[in-house]
This record gives structure tokens, sequence and C-alpha cells, in this order.
DNA sequence: CTAGATGTTAAGGT
DNA sequence: CACCTTAACATCTA
């Protein structure tokens, strides 16, 4: 669940339920999925403080807390939040538990164990250590027309490439190639000033939309293909079927008949 | 039993 | 140099 839109579903969560409570204790279940410190270290900065307010770049979540660090969060493929009370039920993926005074505790959930828990001291500290790009919701038009008209490569693997854009991953690329009419093996340098346009617009729709429908790729309207990709496979806008290609290592849904 | 799944990164090839 | 593909990470499910 971690592209661009589902990290904005989780920052509003953590903001609901995580702060302004004092952390009583952290416990760390796996230290796999620490990155850059170590399981004493996260328990020793976090006991006795609070978080203060959670943000979102590209795919990371930023907790920042009440000493002015940022505790960082990346969901991998399986990373989710919970936050619950003693009396419920944790989940067996929970790797990072934090447990505040109110005897509430919050899970860092990861199944796959691909996504990361650290710290930083600023963002652009973090930009610069994850070679991350603007933000989706950041990125100007002209920023993103300069960059894009000077790659070479698939259009597919800009859209998902995190230091050209940071927050979009492989589902929301193929809505977005979707909805422009673009096929997703095009060559950036092979689009014309008109589909860069399309392009940037349908981007900053499709991650609206998404918003709108809490991150559920299948609660989107019908005339997208993201609730028709990996189901029927029918192109909701024409009598086509939906295909797929390999592109970086990931699979690629589109519709031949409208993605040229 | 195998392949693939919403991600990132290193390594090797063109 | 720019960009491609593959493998690896650990786990579950179709």
């Amino acid at each position: 669940m971690p592209e661009a839109p589902d990290v904005e579903i989780f920052i509003k969560y953590f903001n609901e339920h995580a702060l302004n409570q004092k952390i009583k204790s952290v416990d760390v279940k796996t230290t796999k999925v620490l990155d850059g410190i170590s399981s004493s270290q996260l328990k020793k900065w976090l006991k006795n403080r609070k978080f203060v307010s959670a943000t979102r770049y590209g795919k990371y979540l930023l907790a920042k807390t009440d000493d002015d660090k940022i505790l960082v969060m990346h969901f991998g493929m399986s990373g989710d939040l919970e936050y619950f009370g003693d009396s419920q039920g944790n989940s067996k993926h929970t790797r990072v538990l934090f447990n505040f005074e109110n005897d509430k505790h919050l899970a860092y959930i990861s199944q796959r164990m691909l996504g990361h828990v650290g710290e930083t001291d600023s963002l652009e500290n973090l930009k610069k250590e994850k070679n991350l790009g603007p933000d989706v919701k950041e990125l100007k038009y002209e920023e993103f027309r300069d960059d894009i008209q000077k790659q070479r490569g698939f259009v597919k693997s800009f859209l998902m490439n995190q230091k050209h854009i940071a927050g979009i991953g492989n589902i929301y690329s193929d809505e977005i190639l979707f909805q422009t009419g673009i096929h997703p093996k095009k060559n950036c340098n092979e689009l014309k000033e008109n589909d860069i346009k399309t392009l940037y617009k349908k981007l900053q729709e499709v991650m609206k939309v998404a918003i709108e429908n809490e991150a559920h790729p299948e609660r989107m309207p019908d005339s997208y293909m993201l609730p028709h990709r990996g189901t029927d496979m029918q192109c909701p806008n024409g009598d086509g079927k939906m295909e797929t290609i390999k592109i970086s290592g990931r699979t690629a849904y589109f519709c031949p008949k409208i993605q040229k």
C-alpha cells in the first residue's frame, strides 16, 4: 500500500491517533526494518518523547518528535500502520511497536519487510540521502517538462523513478499513462509538448482522485483502469482487453488500443 | 511447487 | 555516460 496516495492516508491516520502522547517504550520485533539506527538507539531516543506532527514526502512518512527530530517510515510493498488498545489483537507482521502512556499502541506493520524505519534531522537530509526529486504534489509544470524532455528512457520508468518525481509507483503510473493515452514503453524524448502537458495534468488528477478514494485502486471511478487491472482486464473506454508487459522488473498493464 | 505481489538498490549488460 | 534488465530482500497467496 505504498505510493503517495496510500502514504497520504497513513499521515491522516497517524495525525488522528498518534500525536501528543508520551511514548512509554518502543519494541523492535525485527531489526531488519531499521535503517541507519540501532534498536537501542531508537528506544533510547523515543522514550518519553512525543510525536508532534506527521507529513509525507514521496512515499515516506515523516513524524516529527518534540525534540525536533524526525522519525522516518517507508512502507515497502506491504507496509501498514495500526493503532490499537491493549484489548485488541496485534498483527503478526508488526515489526516495530510504539507503546504510549495511555496504553494504546501504534504498530508499524510490514509483511515483506521491504520498508524501513529510521531517523533524520531534516527533510533536506532525507532527500539528499535517498536521492529524492520533487514530491508529486509540489512538482511544477516547467520543472516536470524540462526534466522529462532530457530523458531517453521509457516514460513509465521515468514516472516511477523517485529521483525525478517522488511518490509515484507501479500502479498509479499505469493509471496516469492509461488516461493520457501513452504507451508505457514510449520513450520520453518522443513526447510532444502536448503529451507532456496532458501527462502532467493527469498526474495531478489521478493523485487527487486516489486520495479521495482513500487509496483503494478498486474504488476508483469505473472509467479508470485500476478497477480492471488484474481482474477482468476489460478496458473501460473501449472494447479492448488490457495487456501486460515487463518494465523495470515490474508488470505494466495497459490498453493497446488506447495507448500508442 | 512456482510465480508474482503497490519498492529500492546493486550489479551487470547494451 | 545513460539506460536497460535481473536479482535480492522475506512472506504470503493464487
